[in-house]
RNA sequence: CGGAGCGUAGCGCAGUCCGGUAGCGCGCCUGUUUUGGGAGCAGGAUGUCGGGGGUUCGAAUCCCUCCGCUCCGACCA
């Protein structure tokens, strides 16, 4: 590149600040420029936008078959919980009460100035659900009466809403998308194996699904689930060094069963109180699918869960062309749908220039032009997100089609693949609380992994904690619980 | 709830210190030439200056008061 061309030629990027320059607002940007969801007139709400939306449908669509493979059925549970119900816990409580929305009243009135005020308090107040085990478990106290009934396995999917001090779309907001699982077993060692064994079903829609990578351990005591004897998570890092829980799996003991009363009459004539777990996966994740994978361009989508998996460009010169190149797209959509491939053609009168970057700023996995050249010649060019414009490529039609597939299946493992290289070289093993302190002191982004037992009882800890704003995460299965990961977190 | 910023057109901002009747860029609309990694030209539309109150002949600007948003912390998926 000569010298003017390069002056000319500052390195534009479509999403300002980049990650490098503010982090928090390239997030908040790319979800803007990808249209993917806006902020709510009500704080800590968030409008999901048809494109951000039609990821969570693919979310929803992939994890959910995965549940029911599991021998989990669907349904539904009410929104308002009395508030007796979960006043039942006190751990429980303890860790929601203050993020409980409450209903109080059931009526607006107008007022003398013409205001429309509350009236009709309510007997006994209600709260919205910030999550459900207190009302399932009420449900499930009269559903289980014999160990006949057991294993009951069942999930919601559901908004929930936990009053949140410090909103971010997507990360945390006070109503936010999720599924509930809540399994009901005989003894402790099936809700822990279950709990376990969820875990891992989200482990692998995370891989193979979001390629995202990430921790996947237990949590200390101090950071599990409020009433759980076991809390595991999966704990994935950004692009900006921070840990994100990407989803929680429970083990709720005896808990909510004894709060509950959960009984069943046992084979051998005598009743006991069951054992429960609780697994749960939000929209927040779609946060995390935009903090590992977007570039300072904006979006990049995960072939599988992207809305879209092609993007179709009309490059149109002259009006003449006009119709011959629509139909032509027309047609390739069709085939790309014949064979499992979502496909878009950009319809809009945007230069093509302008085609372009909407579609790498919303991420779609490829991008395929089709002008009058490609016509005239049979070929076609097409580029993968992931790889910029120097991955451009150009086929015939008909190896096109027939590669589409393999090229979508190469950068959902390419895709993994990056981000599982970014999250090893987002821990750094430490081997004393020195070592630990110096860490977070320094320049270098990530966590550390340390001894567990340097941690425990420890008042420097609590100092490091205090100090960094770092808590554990999780004591990775991959250490058997002998390592603790430490790190900040969303 | 603490700390720091900010609220002016759809978006991003200037104007506020020092009061004088609303401006820039992008976007949008029309026309035209363009179109393969962010087009050029020519026209055009768009504002309760966050709300309320006060001072003043006159307030985006000064004073009081409320409200909201963003970032950083405490809480948390």
């Amino acid at each position: 590149m000569t010298e003017a061309a390069k002056s000319n030629k500052a390195p534009r990027t479509a999403i300002t600040p980049t990650r490098e320059e503010n982090f928090p607002e390239w997030y908040q940007n790319v979800i803007k420029a990808a249209e993917m969801a806006e902020n709510a007139p009500v704080r800590g709400c968030m409008v999901i936008r048809p494109y951000g939306y039609a990821v969570w449908e693919n979310i929803q669509k992939h994890l959910d078959a995965m549940i029911k493979a599991e021998g989990v059925d669907n349904a539904y549970f009410p929104l308002l919980i009395p508030l007796s119900f979960i006043a039942k816990e006190a751990k429980h409580i303890d860790g929601f009460a203050k993020e409980c929305a409450v209903v109080t009243h059931h009526r607006l009135e107008a007022n003398d100035a013409g205001d429309l005020v509350p009236a009709g308090e309510l007997t006994e107040p209600m709260i919205i659900r910030p999550t459900s085990e207190t009302i399932i478990g009420d449900v499930y106290s009269r559903w289980v009466q014999s160990y006949r009934d057991l294993p009951l396995k069942i999930n919601q999917w559901a908004n929930v809403m936990r009053w949140e001090m410090r909103p971010r779309i997507f990360l945390r907001t006070s109503e936010f998308l999720w599924q509930e699982g809540h399994n009901v077993f005989e003894t402790h060692d099936q809700a822990e194996a279950d709990a376990r064994r969820m875990i891992d079903v989200y482990r692998e829609f995370y891989e193979d699904y979001m390629a995202v990578p990430g921790y996947i351990g237990a949590k200390t005591p101090d950071e599990r689930f409020p009433g759980a004897i076991e809390t595991y998570t999966i704990e994935a890092f950004m692009q900006d060094g921070k840990a994100l829980q990407g989803c929680t799996s429970h083990n709720l003991g005896q808990t909510f069963s004894n709060s509950a009363d959960i009984k069943f009459l046992d084979r051998d004539g005598t009743l006991k109180h069951a054992w429960t777990t609780s697994w749960g996966l939000s929209s927040r994740t779609v946060g995390a699918l935009i903090m590992v994978h977007a570039d300072d361009d904006g979006m990049v989508m995960p072939p599988k869960l992207a809305p879209h998996q092609v993007a179709i460009l009309p490059i149109v010169r002259d009006d003449a062309d006009t119709d011959k190149i629509l139909a032509f797209c027309d047609e390739l959509q069709k085939q790309l749908a014949a064979k499992g491939v979502t496909a878009r053609t950009d319809k809009t009168e945007a230069r093509s220039s302008d085609k372009m970057w909407t579609a790498i700023k919303k991420g779609v996995p490829v991008r395929v032009e089709v002008g009058a050249r490609e016509i005239a010649e049979g070929k076609l060019t097409f580029t993968r997100r992931d790889l910029g414009k120097d991955g451009k490529k150009t086929a015939t039609v008909g190896e096109f089609l027939s590669s589409i597939g393999g090229v979508l299946d190469q950068m959902q493992k390419d895709m993994l693949d990056r981000a599982r290289e970014k999250m090893k070289a987002m821990v750094t093993d430490v081997a004393s609380l020195k070592e630990m302190r110096d860490f977070f002191a320094g320049e270098k982004i990530g966590g550390v992994r340390i001894d567990y037992k340097l941690i425990q009882d420890s008042e420097e800890f609590e100092a490091i904690k205090k100090d960094f704003s770092v808590t554990p995460r999780c004591l990775p299965f991959d250490d058997e619980g002998q390592k603790v990961i430490v790190a900040k977190a969303y």
